[in-house]
DNA sequence: GACAACATACATACAAGAATGTATTTTTAA
DNA sequence: TTAAAAATACATTCTTGTATGTATGTTGTC
């Protein structure tokens, strides 16, 4: 049933589709080609056609998640902002309330940290994965470069402790949610949750010293 | 090949113990009893003698590894100690060093927050696991409510976020240190990641009003 | 205290289902 | 007409659960 390259690419973009659901659903582990190609109403053929196997799929869907996700926080630095550690704060916040509001994201993010394992037939994709972890702790720690020299850190405060910080609070936050998400109501509790982490960290301009 | 008692409780440990292996390796889902039972040194007809299937295997692990925990919690609810909060941060700390030091904890726990999924098969399991982290945070929360009972919290804290934020940060640091041990060297940054959270909570003890 | 009678602790063998990858067709756009 | 975009068919591999075999500990009984 040749196609034409349209129909063909949307075809591409069903199964992808319809492999979040399965894979959410079922885990990665666990889901089938055949599920996945009958969530997108297609064959397996359709599936290998596009698809060398699971893995590529699995790769796909991690690019299309994590791509826009980076380049929001880069975003975030060319921007002139008085407070970089404010900023960051805001940030967090608001891509906390936006996953809230984004039940595709959300779905993909479920997949990611908690329907799948990098053991066995995932292994490769680790490396990508680790990849992408080190761009986002980078851009977080540049958030907090950019303030120290501007004076507006805590004379006594550890960037790299900082950076591991958020990234651990975050990820936890996003787990708990995800897992939870009648007990952890992102909507009304992400900016109380944020403010508690970051009230050490603002307001107290310790040596307000300009650059240099 | 009739064992005496005793014996027969060493297979079962020895297949709990290879489990623990060939789960972290594989991953849950992908794991077959029979590269457990090799493991263990029997055939996959003692792991049938001594368990139903894969998930009775993994509940029993989940059992073994919970239990000495939420008791370890519990435990430091009964000492008396003048600063309950300074008493949690301390107990975070050390189950945090601990973790670090006890290589048997880490695989285990590298299985349950890495290398399974509560889809299809583990469904299950799930609602014994909500069931713990509610002990856990309940737990958690009775530290809180000591400290507002003593007047030692600021007054505008909110236990139910404090709650959730210490367990949002345990589980994003454990998930980060298990995932990439050379980015997160337990050993040297426990007690300063555990500082900085705890730092808004400590000394400035708002309004020492005895209780009631 | 010896010896049936039975239960336990496994090992082995087997049947059935599911999933994968590939090979082969079918249809149709270019 | 040829080659892309699938559908279909098939062989193979893994696993699982269960059924069955068997040797040995254990227990009650005389």
């Amino acid at each position: 049933m040749r196609r034409t390259k349209e129909d063909a690419e949307k075809t591409k973009q069903d199964i992808l589709d319809a492999a979040v659901d399965i894979f959410s659903e079922k885990g990665v582990a666990k889901a089938s080609l055949e599920q996945i190609a009958q969530a997108a109403n297609v064959t397996r053929g359709a599936v290998y056609w596009h698809f060398k196997n699971k893995i590529e799929i699995f790769d796909a869907l991690h690019e299309r998640l994590h791509t826009p996700f980076i380049q929001r926080i880069l975003e975030g630095l060319e921007v002139e902002h008085p407070d970089p550690v404010a900023q960051l704060q805001e940030l967090c916040t608001n891509l906390l309330i936006e996953l809230d509001q984004d039940p595709q994201k959300k779905k993909a993010l479920i997949l990611f940290l908690l329907k799948c394992d990098y053991s066995g037939e995932l292994e490769a994709s680790k490396a990508q994965y680790l990849e992408n972890k080190m761009q986002k702790l980078q851009a977080f720690s540049r958030y907090f470069d950019k303030a120290i020299a501007q004076g507006r850190l805590p004379a006594d405060s550890n960037p790299r402790i900082l950076t591991m910080a958020v990234s651990c609070y975050l990820r936890g936050i996003v787990l708990e949610y995800l897992e939870f998400p009648k007990q952890v109501r992102l909507k009304d509790d992400a900016a109380e949750l944020m403010n508690f982490f970051f009230k050490n960290l603002l307001g107290s301009h310790h040596s307000p010293v300009p650059t240099q």
